[in-house]
DNA sequence: TGGAAAACTTTGCCTTGCAAAGTTCGCTTT
DNA sequence: AAAGCGAACTTTGCAAGGCAAAGTTTTCCA
């Protein structure tokens, strides 16, 4: 019916789900602005982005200009997981709201 | 600019957004299709189902037919909170595909 | 030299999913 | 009546993983 078991685990977690939705919506973000927009302690962030990071789905520029400055953007491997995790939100938006748009407020 | 943290944790999980997907698509379901289709556990289905009851997502329905029957579906609240969950999914697609249907193969 | 900010590490707690095995209960079959 | 079966549920134990808090390193600036 939907293939709700096939959600990536790594995407699927409510702060990486953020990160890569992120990611996802403009090329590049620094550290700084991802922290702001996700309001995630900086070691949590960080170690999500590692985690990301460490399966291949983003990619790290440090920078050194006034401050040091790493920023975070997804690679190639990344940008399928994450469409083919959209593929199964629409999946479950289709399912899950039998008649389409029906009940939209 | 997304309100990703705001997902309930309860229906954010695979297994009970499964459960959830299916309960909002059908009005009633029986422990035993809900196991076919979702390919879980007895105990795991069982725990599932239970801390969604225990929230008032789900009602329970208890019969005896020829087997024991036991009939799952959401309450008004877990409806509500589903329908909000579904709201930030549709957040998601959108933010984090730029451009709307550009890219869809 | 002292301090601030960025980025990252470390530690520890605690929740929670998951698998596996066992239990209860009512019906059916012999 | 006794045995067996299937549905539904409980229990136990393990292991993964998120999260918070505090500490570390490095570079620039006053």
């Amino acid at each position: 019916m939907f293939d709700f078991d096939k959600l990536d685990k790594l995407i699927h977690e409510k702060g990486r789900l953020g990160i890569m939705t992120l990611l996802a919506a403009r090329p590049s973000w620094t550290f700084q602005d991802l922290k702001a927009e996700l309001e995630l302690s900086d070691g949590n962030l960080v170690s999500h982005l590692r985690t990301l990071h460490d399966s291949g789905y983003v990619a790290v520029t440090k920078e050194m200009l006034d401050r040091p400055q790493t920023s975070y953007a997804l690679t190639a491997k990344g940008r399928r997981q994450f469409e083919d995790y959209l593929t199964i939100l629409e999946q479950i938006l289709k399912v899950g709201r039998p008649g389409g748009s029906k009940g939209a407020h």
